[in-house]
DNA sequence: CTGAAAGCGCTTACAG
DNA sequence: CTGAAAGCGCTTACAG
């Protein structure tokens, strides 16, 4: 299996030239002729010979590796689309990613010195929920970029959704079917995601020339907070004929309190796409998916790129969702 | 921030050794005197020291560093669980985890050469859905574990989910909550999973003296084929007084086709555990999780403990599951 | 354009 | 028990 140590001395000494002409013409660093290069090239495949990164990383001092420090990857949503994104850009950058999972919240100390002890190039920290957060000091390097959380004391490159957008998104979208009658059924947790999807859904009305009607509950958003949302809705209301959850798993909380309306004219769009529950829904869910996957790109871009420390300057860039069109919204004549 | 690179040196002239004692005395390998022990600890704590894990992976070549090959990262709902129980172990043992994502089943070329040009222990590959596999033969080197999947070509040791144990488990809970008329719906699709579970199944009605009575429908296994099977079993029979679905997603079109009776008196589990599917139902669906995070943590217990290529034997081991119960399943007087 | 030499920060025989 | 020396496999000034 393992070939035997092929090193760059083999390849060398295959190709008739010193191992630094070989480190030359393989890293594209050094000045060489097209004859050597190609003699070397074809040495190298000849043999199979792949530089040894280890060795590159203690000489260089840059390992080509990425830490990737997500809060719970077992349960967040975002960690797998975020990290897979990540890892497809890393690739194309000839990067490696490196993990360690904050459990609860908390980074294990000394996970962290692993960490700087594996000399990696740069870390991207990866939120479960978007929020404002702490970054602990020990990762704090000046080559870190925050996915999903920006961090209001210190000058963190960060990168979140574009909540707004993704609120006047689905609102659009709802306001382009016809409808004009449409609630926000959403929660009361202050977080960025509910007050920016509100406030975008607001917009859209506002320019729509309708009066956005916003029903918000206690957390957590779930599915009971759905029903209960709807069921304001409707106790206060003159029946709306379109409504904006805040998210997927309070729509199917508007399923299951008006089910038969849910099938037979009132249109809904959530926010998150979450394929099992969004596909599942009859009729299946319209939702705005989150930007994980170009989150983490971007994130790995930034990360990459990234100046020695203190060059960097402070910047949140917000990336807009997209919308996923499935059955549950219906369009209707518009009548303003 | 980044301290001027405290190095072995530094460390062994604070504490007035040579860097060999240093290195004898902080990796434990080597004989060194008690005292002369407590002296060089303390001047790499004075000095906050801690090896180069890239200079030791270069010099020793262990790395330290663990593959994680993950099928679709992005969506597989068993990535997440198993990446984070294989930190967990792997933080514990010392050990960091690098990975790489095999988009659609296709694990990319490069990728896997920078794997092993970076030196990693050892490999472990996680499957998207339990199944046989066939590993690229360059992964096959003789330290991988393969999560989630087997390969019957190769004698590599595998960890999977028990299914028929998660078949039994479901249907015992439900035998011990009384019922007796249990169907059990799933798909046709000839995969460990399903027929495993549907194994399962049958031998706990069998060892309850009832007959198992199964309905399968085509594939895959959504919410529409849930409705479906739960319509075929309704047609075909007198009503059961409990389903044991497949998977969450497959009783969600459970109470989706039988809403009112799952309300009343029909009882259902499912398997997997889905939390956004499981916890957003009403009633809440009892599941048997899937030991996905144990998988990960014995996976690195036997990727760390792995002899040297070809001296492992091929072995596969099976978890259970565990019950999450939940509101689903209503215990009812035993009629036999 | 090419190569001999030093060295990245450790660990590991090997002597003492 | 302790230490001087070699060396892991590369890259990088530096000469030629």
């Amino acid at each position: 299996m393992t070939r035997k140590s092929q090193g760059i001395r083999e390849v060398a000494a295959e190709a008739g030239v010193s191992v630094t002409t070989v480190s030359h013409a393989l890293s594209g660093h050094g000045v060489v002729s097209g004859e050597t290069r190609q003699r070397v090239q074809a040495a190298a495949d000849r043999l199979g010979y792949a530089p040894n990164r280890i060795a590159r990383a203690l000489r260089s001092s840059r390992s080509n590796v990425l830490a990737f420090v997500g809060e719970e990857l077992a349960t967040s949503p975002s960690a797998g689309p975020v990290l897979a994104g990540a890892q497809a850009a890393a690739a194309e950058l000839g990067f490696m990613i490196m993990i360690v999972n904050a459990q609860h919240g908390v980074i294990d100390g000394p996970q962290v010195e692993a960490l700087l002890a594996q000399q990696v190039d740069a870390t991207i920290f990866v939120a479960a929920s978007h929020r404002a957060i702490d970054l602990p000091g020990r990762l704090d390097t000046g080559r870190t970029v925050l996915v999903g959380a920006w961090d209001p004391a210190r000058g963190i490159p960060a990168i979140v959704p574009d909540e707004v957008a993704i609120g006047r998104l689905a609102t659009e979208h709802l306001l382009r079917a016809g409808h004009r009658d449409i609630v926000h059924l959403t929660v009361d947790d202050g977080m960025p995601a509910s007050v920016g999807r509100a406030e975008g859904f607001c917009a859209a009305m506002g320019d729509a020339g309708r009066h956005p009607r916003v029903f918000r509950v206690p957390g957590p958003a779930d599915a009971r907070a759905g029903a209960a949302a709807m069921r304001a809705a409707r106790a206060a209301d003159t029946a709306p004929d379109a409504v904006f959850a805040f998210d997927d798993v309070m729509a199917m909380g508007v399923y299951q309190e008006a089910g038969a309306l849910v099938q037979s004219r009132l249109s809904v769009v959530g926010a998150g796409d979450l394929r099992p529950v969004a596909e599942s829904l009859r009729p299946a869910l319209t939702s705005v998916a989150l930007p994980w996957a170009e989150m983490g790109r971007r994130a790995v871009a930034i990360a990459v790129g990234m100046p020695v420390p203190d060059a960097v300057g402070e910047s949140i860039a917000r990336l807009p969702g997209v919308l996923v069109e499935r059955a549950s919204v219906r369009s209707r004549a518009a009548t303003t």
